[in-house]
DNA sequence: TAAGTTTGTGCGAAGTACAAACAAACTGAT
DNA sequence: ATCAGTTTGTTTGTACTTCGCACAAACTTA
């Protein structure tokens, strides 16, 4: 038999620019071998013990669909290498039968460093395997200042943390605002600290501290730390929305941190949803950010007459408007509309149906969420069955972003997911 | 040691609507076995086969990074299935060496059945697993008629395709217009056809014809089409966009089709892109489709004057700009801006760097795509390295949808991807 | 004709998941 | 107090898959 090297119906036109693309020739095909499944699947238990707390051996193969003794194969090396711990056994629920011996992650276990960037501040800290937040050190900077002075001060937060740990840490996760590049390690762009722009960082820290270095950017981190313990636990699909001086988002798909290449997905601030509307600091008009975030809500604060305008934030026009102020209700009211288009716009998009917010929007409450979500429930074209949730995480954003900075190490370097 | 039943610190809340997305405990874990690997790999291989085309199995090797003799075990009981053929040898590249023999998809395997449903009309062919159509049949249907009628034709014309297939094909794939609900096979809506709303189609094929059957809407078959034969062959990543009567999308995310729950992810057209807009047929105002859809062109056609309004087509237009009709060239130029604005909104949301155009705006030709992508490059916030592709399927758009219909087929019965 | 190269195939080793059987630990009825 | 019933966790052997090595087959080049 005789093939043609390529089936003759492939006539699809490329522009030009894509020469790479087409190449196809590449190691895009990949096959799972022997060994990889074992760490795959040692990655998902990790991941049960995380969504469900702690679980014993039987639970964990009955969670998982798989044999008894498969989760044993599983778990004891662990056990042996005091990652995990077997905790005082429990009596089994009714019925008698042996007692189960619970399973978690061993507080001894190494813990994980966790830095969060923001203009002007830092935050360092490590995370203890479950959750823990420890040794919490703080710091500022100019973030119009010299670069070596900036290195200088997080190298040294950095130490003052990772000096309280017991033992090595598995590697330091970095949180930060702006445009970064998570492939490469590199902070690209941000608009409020010049002295970050164009950054190595990780490789910076990685020479420095002789540990793995992970980063990506600020939503994405709250993503990760509304996984791991926060509303979106246990969830298979979801997304995180931050509001603040900026806009930015990230998505949980299918199990998963979305990360677009390089890392460049969830620039969701800079989304349009107003044409001709007004001009953004990225030089488009209408993006999202202009109608949702700070900025907008101090200039229709001051354009509708209201105090202290600079300093309005959706905490207080909740607390207004629940005081029967009608001025602070009827922006409350627009303010969470703008912010459900967005929404809106993602859930036609990529239907993920749960939205988890943080920054200002979040610091209006459970108030602030239903009202978003009854703009978005009006807005969205309704399928049978279909109930979208919006949500907010109470724990505290600082706290949020610090543990998914450490997720972050898990999911790269313990590859807790797949 | 004593383990707390659950972490303290989940203190997020949730809005009421989300008890059992809350449960967690359900089979949100799964382990991959043993046998589920083997299946996984199976599928990869055919995957590497329909990216690169004929290879040998030292070839495929090389490609998927693993030991010949693994591809020689995947592969052979294929080959004696039936699936697969060994080719002639080729002489190797230079120097010689044992001849090569190709692998590729046997013309005589089972084929696959697929349909074409848009309001008024049908086509139902059968596609070989080398993307070949045969046996194309069409009929007419009335959208707003009698339903019984309507099955009826349909299973008529399909028993016409069906019958010219040697053996049992291996399974139905329909891409239909609307609204569909691919998890349930259930066509929920189709605005231009009454006559398919709350449709069972899958269930009564499935009953009628005793083969499998898959659903999806019209946008995701073009992206399979797209990825199996046309410019998104080999791509990890790409989206596929339709502008016509309606504005649909698909995407093609990691090396997989992305569904959303109950597959009602890519509703782009009623992404919002002007708040305050024009009244959009889904009771919002200023979706991407009220803006970038034939309905709009047909309207800034009359508004301007020019001749035949009502058969306007992006065709024409680039032709009319061609000639040197300045009002051609400004309508085009406006029309492909809006086009080019939803696609911004989606690369900024998910950074997908590829875009495949179907439908009226591919009619436009590689000039049109180009005027869009001039459009999306001037808009979006670029990163460094990031280029972006937009490309229109030059096949032919009910061949490529005929295609991605039959490759749902594939996807999910045969598990080609993971 | 011989050396070199590439392809495809046996064969045994290593790693993983699974099924069956069993000991341990507990409950509850007799 | 004893025994049946239940659940947990382990032991043992089996099945499946990939990998490395060795080798025959087929071709080119000197």
């Amino acid at each position: 038999m005789k093939f043609g090297n390529q089936p003759s119906y492939s006539l699809g036109q490329r522009s030009a620019s894509t020469k790479e693309a087409l190449a196809g020739e590449g190691g895009n095909v990949t096959l799972v071998s022997q060994s990889t499944l074992g760490e795959i699947n040692r990655g998902r238990v990790l991941q049960a013990l995380y969504d469900n707390g702690p679980k014993s051996r039987a639970e964990l193969a009955r969670l998982a669909g798989v044999n008894r003794t498969t989760i044993t194969g599983i778990v004891q090396p662990m056990i042996e290498e005091g990652l995990l711990v077997e905790g005082d056994a429990v009596p089994s629920d009714f019925k008698g039968g042996k007692p189960a011996r619970p399973i978690y992650f061993n507080p001894e276990a190494p813990m994980l460093g966790a830095v969060l960037l923001l203009p002007g501040r830092i935050q360092t800290c490590l995370v203890t395997l479950s959750g823990e937040i420890k040794a919490l050190t703080k710091a500022e900077f100019d973030p119009h200042g010299d670069r070596d002075m900036f290195l200088t001060i997080i190298k040294d937060t950095l130490s003052v943390t990772l000096a309280q740990a017991h033992q090595a840490p598995f590697g330091i996760g970095i949180a930060s605002g702006g445009m970064i590049d998570s492939d490469n390690g590199v902070i690209l762009a941000v608009n409020l600290a010049p002295v970050l722009t164009g950054l190595p960082l990780v490789d910076i820290l990685q020479k420095h501290f002789s540990l793995p270095v992970v980063i990506d950017h600020h939503p994405r981190a709250l993503l990760v730390g509304d996984r791991w313990f926060g509303p979106g636990r246990g969830q298979q699909t979801f997304a995180a929305i931050y509001t603040g001086e900026v806009l930015g988002g990230a998505f949980y798909i299918d199990g998963r941190v979305y990360r677009g290449l390089a890392g460049s997905g969830g620039e969701l601030g800079h989304t349009v949803v107003q044409i001709d509307g007004e001009l953004c600091n990225c030089g488009k008009h209408g993006c999202w950010e202009t109608v949702a975030a700070l900025p907008w809500l101090r200039r229709e604060a001051a354009r509708q007459g209201m105090e202290n305008p600079e300093t309005v934030t959706c905490a207080r026009l909740v607390k207004g408007a629940a005081e029967g102020s009608e001025a602070a209700d009827g922006l409350l009211d627009r303010y969470t509309r703008n912010v459900a288009f967005g929404i809106l716009n993602l859930q036609q998009t990529l239907s993920l149906n749960s939205y988890v917010l943080h920054g200002d929007i979040a610091g209006g409450g459970v108030d602030a969420a239903e009202r978003v979500r009854q703009h978005v429930e009006r807005l969205v074209r309704k399928r049978p069955n279909q109930e979208i949730s919006i949500t907010v995480n109470g724990i505290g954003e600082g706290h949020t972003a610090l543990r998914g900075a450490a997720g972050l190490v898990l999911s790269s370097h313990l590859k807790l997911v797949i």
